[in-house]
DNA sequence: ATCTTGTTGCAAATCATTTGCAATAAAAGG
DNA sequence: CCTTTTATTGCAAATGATTTGCAACAAGAT
């Protein structure tokens, strides 16, 4: 069974109805390889069905988390509005790095993480029932071409000026 | 030299006045054991000057924030809303704890972290220029309240119909 | 085929945060 | 100390992501 019917099984279960606009929603996040926002869901599905309405597109998003089918997060250095991650289910203990410059996300494993956790909880008790790591910082190709540009070095003293 | 006076200087060297309203949210942020909202802040530094503004207070947060004198971060289940954290020019490498129900925040140490930082650059490449950690569940007096108490058992058949 | 009720589209509301602008007040210079 | 410069404030309005009320619509059960 796949993902969409795994999904709609679900929403069945608890007194739900699949719609067309459920479907297409379900089928833009499975083509998803990044973490769109809300808008950029939006903007994928309507190509199919342009008269889909955000707010549909929003209800749908929160009811998938709800559902633990997609994350959510936030990232730094950019406007304040939620991502959504529709690789959560198939890969449940990932966390984020992104790149500065060029904004990819890139998944990763983090196993050791359960060290930390078991640390913090020896040093001040309570549990742990989620955590959120998420790296910043340049990916290796921006990386790279940075290296190679080498620093820019800005001097205002060496900027000529062409009205004279 | 304290604190406020070290702000001020590293003000009046990018030509910035120092100013009634700022001294006040400063002294506010030194008392902070808290991650407050600018709301609070605000709510709190209004106590000693009821003419000050909210705008006031997020300027200066975002400035302060700019300098590098205080955090700004964002947890998962309440409203999305930024909290700043004072703390972060006398412990730089801290992450944090949020309590779920009593919704303290505990700022630890995680050096482990770096481990971490290196593992995710040995596989993927890049740098890494910035880290946030942050872990979710119950601290440790919330959990023995849960635990002394026994889980909840909610069993709907068992609500005696008072209406008979 | 019909009924029930969950879901949609639309527009308006929310809510944290930011911004334009005229009035105010630091700090610099005399 | 008094003027001058201009950074900063208070206020109100704008912003922008997200949510919500509601009447029309459409799944899925009977």
């Amino acid at each position: 069974m796949d993902w969409i019917a795994q999904v709609t099984e679900r929403l069945r279960a608890t007194g739900g109805r699949m719609t067309s606009q459920r479907r297409l929603i379900l089928e833009t996040l499975a083509q998803c390889t990044d973490h769109p926002t809300a808008e950029e869901v939006y903007r994928r599905a309507r190509q199919r069905a342009p008269d889909l309405n955000l707010s549909t597109v929003y209800r749908t998003l929160r009811w998938l988390e709800e559902l633990g089918v997609v994350g959510s997060q936030r990232f730094e250095g950019e406007r304040p509005q939620d991502r959504f991650d529709p690789a959560i289910s198939a890969n449940p203990d990932h966390h984020h790095f992104r790149c500065r410059l060029c904004n990819t996300i890139i998944e990763f494993p983090a196993p050791l993480l359960e060290i930390l956790k078991r640390d913090f909880i020896a040093h001040y008790g309570g549990s742990i029932e989620s955590a959120s790591l998420i790296f910043y910082g340049l990916c290796q190709s921006c990386l790279q071409k940075v290296e190679s540009y080498g620093p820019l070095s800005f001097n205002p003293d060496a900027i000529l000026d062409h009205t004279r």
